[in-house]
RNA sequence: GCGGUUAUGGCGGAAUUGGCAGACGCGCUGGAUUUAGGUUCCAGUGUCGCAAGACGUGCAGGUUCAAGUCCUGUUAACCGCACCA
């Protein structure tokens, strides 16, 4: 067959797009299937070949779906709200509206050249007032159910970016942006109470089909511990210092407390520190120092001992130093810490350094050297003495804590807060009001969605202001409750905002009374499968799950887990095997291929390149290799000549019908291909296919090649009416009993090793088999140099003998 | 330091879960077609060996008739988190 894919492929995306084949039906007689990707951001770079992979996937199972007679959602938009479109606004002084809308149209064209399947009809961008009418609605249901605060704390700061960043978006001490070093800064922030969902989100996490590195990956982000409060006192003053630790049970070894240099119990004591100018030094010094270098120079601790303050050990009375240092971090427990330096390696270096007692309370080790943190019997320590297991010793000492008042059980997380605003002009306003007398008022719903005012200048202002604050008309305001003249808050909301619910307008995107309705929601929801990047699990993927769960609390939505399934793909790397980076040159551009392969060769590809999760290398020899596969597939018609069914080749069809079939299910596309390739070989070997052999094929093809599979269906007469499209035609079916062989070849061992191979029924019985097999001359004359001593038959699998020499 | 993942030809990767290691593709070698290059087609291709055969899944042991797969130890690489009390 004459194949031109590059008319061909507009062609039928054209026919599939006017017939609306891909379009969802909300309600329907068919089962229901919702298959998710990552929306993108229409960066003006336009797509990459990583957008292709992680499409892919979920299009081959779409299509896989429509085929097998589900109602399939397999929906697109844009997270089109973000600081690269404001930063290219500031340098070309354009509207960032202007320039998003452009590269989405652009965006836009470049998906429909793959032929991804998508339902165009529910297209939306999450920065369209249509759109984040509703981001804002559900902030103010946040807001209305106390989950959002303000708060002065320290927060993560990116001096380049000029914007408060959240813990999730300064890993690594960097800022993700720009990845500058972030610095730590005290600030006036709006937060959403994420944690108060931590532990819902580690629970959830049963109910979902996550593959574990992902479920790890939150578990240990969220970062739940068991343990215990305990208050020490001062000596001679009323306050009691709090501390968190899990392991109360060594508190007879506590010889020292440490608060971080942040902690505000310092500034209550000033007047009876004797050294202060030496602690606030201290503080001003560790205040100066980035993320990455309190965490990564650490090696040697450093800190001062407040002189004047002394503390007591709750337990034994004894009094004991009290030092700041920056080894204690004020954003995990309660910024203070009970040293134990006998059992904890950090307390041991700061111990030996500053001199402090080290009283041993767990047998082992050698407290000369290092501190011991393994495990063993309790010594020094009264009524625990003798304990030989952690958990029995926690649990005697929660106990006396409890008893006396001093302490109490508790559970603390790594996960902090959300911090929710951006002082930039691209993004959700925020719809809060500041009234002097009313306080922070929210914005009446009926009023949302409270849209961007247009802007002369991009910049963020100097004095850490959004862009916002410079317009007038927009500040000010009257307050919602007392009539009042207020002031309209004016941070943006992070670009997680909008991604954070977006699986559910597109079960009704185009409601305007409500986020989505209720019924559409119940239909289409939780999404079957979602797949996207291993880079959102600690961002993306929780603060949707948080919302989510959010959303089912207030009775919004009907579970509390957003998606059933979750996948990840592996990257593509250049050819040369580093991560694809302009400044590399090896930038592979998915439109190009498409130009000079066909978008059936690209997703191809793609899907071949090697096992779905990992990385991969990009390699144009191996593209070529998948076009000539394709080639050979368009030369089927020649070859389909023949009336009757090749009992072999017709077994051979169903066994790749069988194994396509569950290969895609299980993500294993690369499998998939090969199988096809294998059989496409068969099928040239024997020199003439049946029509229905053709059907198979095609039909096998077509989630991954639906061009030309579709060119080749309305070639061979199943199209006539041009509208009897083979992307809706039904899924093939194997018959179980032909893709089982009545004779195979098995291998046959003498002491475990491969002498010979027969060919025998796969029913026959152990003596004909072992017959057969001691027939064969090659195995007969290793049997010779022993004595048989033990027969083995696994039935279609070995035969083994075992000789003893 | 903690958590996770991985290690198989020249390369990307297969192996129905303990049963013929290297499917499929790339590359390479030889041949055919072609004026040549490219394309296409045919044959070959783990290593050593003329062969018989021996060896072979990061490394060292072990279990088993049989180990890429299970167990013990070990090394390396990658990813995530990290002074988390």
């Amino acid at each position: 067959m004459e194949y031109d894919f590059r008319s061909a492929e507009s062609k039928w995306q054209k026919a599939w797009e006017d017939q609306k084949v891909f379009e969802a039906v909300d309600f329907s007689e068919k089962p229901k299937w919702y298959g998710l990707v990552e929306f993108p951001y229409p960066s003006g770079a336009g797509m990459h070949v990583g957008h292709i992979k992680a499409y892919s996937s979920i299009e081959v199972l779409s299509r896989k779906r429509r085929m097998q007679g589900y109602n399939v959602l397999f929906p697109i938009g844009f997270d089109s709200f973000g600081l690269p479109a404001e930063n290219y606004a500031i340098k070309t002084n354009t509207h960032p509206h202007v320039i998003t809308e452009k590269n989405i149209e652009h965006f836009t064209s470049q998906l429909k050249s793959v032929g991804f399947s998508f339902d165009w009809s529910r297209e939306f961008a999450t920065s369209r007032p249509d759109y984040y009418h509703w981001t804002q609605w559900i902030f103010l249901q946040l807001f209305k159910h106390g989950l959002v605060f303000r708060s002065k704390t320290l927060v993560n700061y990116c001096p380049h970016c000029k914007v408060v960043l959240s813990n999730e978006d300064s890993q690594g001490g960097k800022c993700d942006i720009c990845h500058s070093d972030v610095v730590q800064l005290a600030k006036d922030v709006w937060f959403l109470r994420i944690t108060d969902y931590a532990d819902k989100l580690l629970e959830g996490l049963k109910d979902v089909d996550y593959p574990d590195s992902i479920k790890q990956q939150e578990i240990s982000w969220i970062g739940k511990s068991t343990g215990a409060f305990v208050n020490f006192s001062l000596k001679d003053a009323e306050e009691k210092l709090e501390i968190y630790t899990t392991r109360c049970d060594t508190l007879y070894g506590v010889t020292f407390m440490v608060v971080a240099p942040e902690h505000p119990v310092l500034d209550r004591y000033k007047d009876r520190i004797s050294n202060w100018d030496a602690v606030e030094a201290y503080r001003k010094e560790s205040a100066r120092k980035t993320e990455f270098e309190r965490t990564q120079i650490n090696k040697d601790k450093t800190g001062v001992r407040i002189e004047g303050l002394t503390a007591i050990n709750p337990i034994t009375g004894k009094e004991i130093p009290l030092f700041i240092s920056d080894y204690v971090m004020m954003g995990y427990g309660t910024g203070a810490i009970m040293a134990v330096p006998a059992h904890d390696q950090r307390d041991y270096d700061f111990a030996r350094k500053f001199g402090v007692d080290i009283i041993p309370v767990i047998e082992g080790g050698d407290i000369e050297k290092e501190a011991y943190t393994g495990n063993g019997t309790m010594i020094n320590s009264d009524f625990l003495n003798g304990f030989t297991n952690k958990r029995d010793s926690i649990a005697r000492m929660l106990e006396e804590l409890e008893k006396r008042g001093i302490g109490r059980r508790g559970v603390q997380f790594k996960m902090k807060d959300w911090a929710f605003n951006r002082q930039r002009y691209w993004g959700e306003p925020i719809p809060l009001i500041h009234c002097p007398k009313c306080g922070v008022v929210p914005v009446p719903e009926d009023q949302l969605p409270l849209e961007l005012p247009p802007v002369e200048n991009f910049e963020p202002g100097t004095d850490g202001k959004s862009p916002l604050a410079k317009i007038d008309s927009f500040v000010n305001c009257t307050c919602p409750k007392c009539g009042g003249a207020a002031k309209r808050e004016t941070d943006t909301m992070p670009q997680w905002a909008g991604s954070s619910w977006y699986f559910l307008r597109f079960c009704d995107p185009h409601n305007e009374t409500a986020f989505a309705d209720r019924k559409k929601l119940d239909y289409w929801m939780p999404v079957d499968h979602y797949n996207g990047g291993m880079e959102h699990v600690t961002r993306h993927l929780l603060y949707s799950r948080f919302w989510h769960h959010f959303l089912y609390d207030i009775g919004e939505v009907g579970t509390p887990e957003p998606y059933a399934k979750r996948t990840y793909q592996g990257m593509i790397l250049g050819s040369d095997g580093e991560k694809m980076s302009k400044s590399k040159g090896n930038v592979i551009d998915p439109v190009d291929i498409v130009k000079e392969y066909g978008a059936d060769t690209l997703r191809t590809y793609v899907m071949f390149m090697g096992d779905y999760g990992s990385a991969a290398p990009w390699s144009d020899e191996s593209l070529k290799g998948c076009k000539r596969f394709l080639d050979r597939v368009a030369g089927l018609t020649e070859i389909t000549t023949a009336d009757q069914e090749n009992a072999k080749l017709e077994s051979s069809v169903h066994k790749t019908i069988k194994k396509v079939s569950e290969d895609i299910e299980h993500m294993k596309f690369n499998t998939a291909i090969a199988a096809m390739m294998t059989l496409i070989n068969e099928f040239y070997k024997a020199g003439s296919i049946t029509k229905s052999d053709l059907i198979n094929f095609i039909k096998l093809l077509s989630p991954f090649a639906p061009h030309l599979t579709e060119e080749i269906w309305q070639h061979i007469g199943m199209n006539p009416d041009g509208k009897t499209f083979l992307t809706v035609a039904k899924w093939p079916e194997y018959d179980e009993a032909k893709t089982k062989d009545a004779v195979k070849e098995i291998g046959v061992q003498v002491n475990g090793k491969v002498r010979g191979l027969v060919e025998l029924p796969v029913d026959c019985s152990k003596e004909e088999a072992l017959a057969a097999a001691k027939a064969d001359e090659n195995v007969a004359k290793f049997l010779k140099e022993g004595n048989l001593v033990k027969e083995i038959y696994i039935p279609g699998r070995i035969i083994n003998f075992v000789i003893k020499k």
